[in-house]
DNA sequence: TCTGGGGTCCTAGGACCC
DNA sequence: TCTGGGGTCCTAGGACCC
């Protein structure tokens, strides 16, 4: 924790909703509501005039609309908030070099590397009002709440104390007395879930949190989320703001207005997902070793089901073929086949295990200089490390599945498999515990990068 | 016709490795 | 040869955030 009130957290206020109203003059004024406009649709934001008849975030559409029937409802137009985003966030870049942003319309600014005469509550006070000032201006119009304190804890609660268009800084050595009254639920992390935990141990504000024992809450949340809690209730946190913060994960997922119960229909919209999963893969110049499917049916239970493969891929056809076999192995599945059966309402596609293409590029030529020197071929590696006969691979691949053997070296894989038609398409088994493997020739050119390592 | 979409982090168990 | 302990990877699920 710092001695000054050098964090500042940035919140655009109702930020999709503003962006409408500021860009639709008629909208000014009146209620607004971004979201899900289809029967299965949730509430992004909206404006203060609806949330005045009891709309919020969350919230489904249709609750929304008995709320508030006379709110314009919009679907939201992302390239407009994101643009909106691109200039605040680029006038924050302009202040200080380390702004960490936590979404579209949030963000941290560490005024430690601004260009100040000092951090005294005067000054950043000053500093505060001006810089959102420059916000409404830049963006035409937006207004933005903002907290400044001694750390990303007291700041980002802090910019939510007088929303709309405030400012709030809490000055250094008086966190606790704001902290100790407030409700548990006021630290970020603590949702309805751990709210209730806490609520059976009696610990419903800050201060019964601060009292209560590091150990019990522990036991309470478990280790990491306990022992970070322990520390906030004291107004403890010592998290930097980090400006770059690397993608872990890109995913795709949809929520039809009426449950699929055709396995073809799923197939086909899991494949898209994956292109599109792809594309935003290669737009970023990332690619990633783990396919995931995450399904979920008309009771709302979900299901996700994920494979590795030995080699990071951003290959559409690689991921809609994983996508497709983990599916294959859900209606395969005695009870999770009839759920599918039965009616899904949500789809997704997602990969994480992501890599850099160009980190892999350069760390492969790198080893195959090495091979190259030392003339000394891989051990042949165990079996259980072949990613190259994963379920779902294409027919030459499970035959010849030749690539990398995750962490153990290069060979050639031959397996014998066994073909079943299913309604999802064909479904393949693998009747051998044991692959029969062989070393691999390094001079071997590779054929697809679904198998092949990054050589 | 309750309950979005895109993420992050954590837990826990099993397999495996040293 | 037997036993045990860590560490890592993988998978599934859950909580949470905006």
């Amino acid at each position: 924790m710092r001695s000054q009130a050098s964090v500042l957290h940035l919140d655009l206020d109702a930020f999709f909703a503003a962006v409408e109203q500021r860009d639709k003059p008629s909208l000014r004024g009146k209620p607004v509501v971004v979201g899900g406009v289809g029967g299965r649709g949730v509430v992004a934001t909206a404006s203060y005039e609806a949330r005045v008849h009891g709309v919020r975030s969350a919230m489904s559409t249709r609750e929304a609309r008995s709320r508030c029937p006379h709110a314009a409802f919009l679907s939201g137009r992302f390239h407009a908030y994101r643009e909106a985003s691109r200039v605040v966030m680029g006038l924050l870049r302009e202040v200080s070099p380390l702004v960490e942003p936590l979404s579209l319309d949030e963000a941290f600014v560490d005024l430690e590397r601004a260009d100040l005469p000092d951090l005294e509550v005067p000054t950043v006070t000053d500093f505060a009002q001006d810089l959102r000032r420059r916000v409404h201006e830049a963006t035409d119009g937006l207004t933005a709440s903002v907290g400044l304190a001694t750390s990303k804890l007291v700041a980002k609660i802090a910019s939510d104390l007088d929303k709309p268009d405030g400012l709030v800084v809490v000055a250094p050595g008086t966190e606790l007395e704001l902290l100790r009254p407030m409700r548990a639920t006021i630290i970020p992390g603590v949702g309805p879930a751990t709210a209730q935990r806490l609520r059976r141990a009696g610990i419903v504000t800050v201060a019964d949190l601060e009292a209560a024992g590091l150990d019990e809450l522990v036991r309470l949340l478990g280790r990491a989320h306990g022992g970070g809690l322990h520390q906030m209730a004291r107004g403890r946190d010592d998290r930097a703001v980090v400006a770059e913060r690397e993608a872990k994960s890109v995913s795709v997922e949809g929520t039809y207005d009426t449950d699929l119960s055709d396995l073809r229909l799923i197939e086909g919209l899991l494949a898209r997902q994956a292109g599109e999963v792809a594309a935003r893969l290669r737009a970023a110049g990332l690619s990633g070793r783990t396919v995931s499917i995450k399904v979920r049916f008309h009771d709302f239970t979900t299901l996700s089901r994920s494979m590795t493969l030995a080699s990071p891929t951003d290959h559409g056809p690689t991921v809609a073929r994983s996508a497709r076999a983990l599916l294959a192995e859900l209606v395969a599945g005695p009870d999770t086949g009839p759920q599918v059966r039965a009616g899904v309402r949500l789809l997704g596609v997602g990969v994480s295990g992501l890599a850099d293409w160009v980190q892999e590029d350069l760390f492969a030529d790198t080893e195959a200089d090495d091979e190259a020197e030392d003339e000394e071929l891989p051990e042949p590696p165990r079996a259980r490390h072949l990613g190259a006969w994963a379920p779902g691979m294409d027919v030459e691949h499970a035959e010849l599945g030749r690539g990398w053997v995750w962490g153990a070296g290069r060979g050639v894989v031959t397996v014998r498999f066994e073909t079943r038609e299913t309604p999802a398409g064909p479904v393949r088994s693998f009747p051998d515990d044991d692959p029969a493997l062989t070393p691999w020739s390094p001079t071997e050119p590779a054929e697809d990068d679904a198998v092949s390592g990054p050589a």
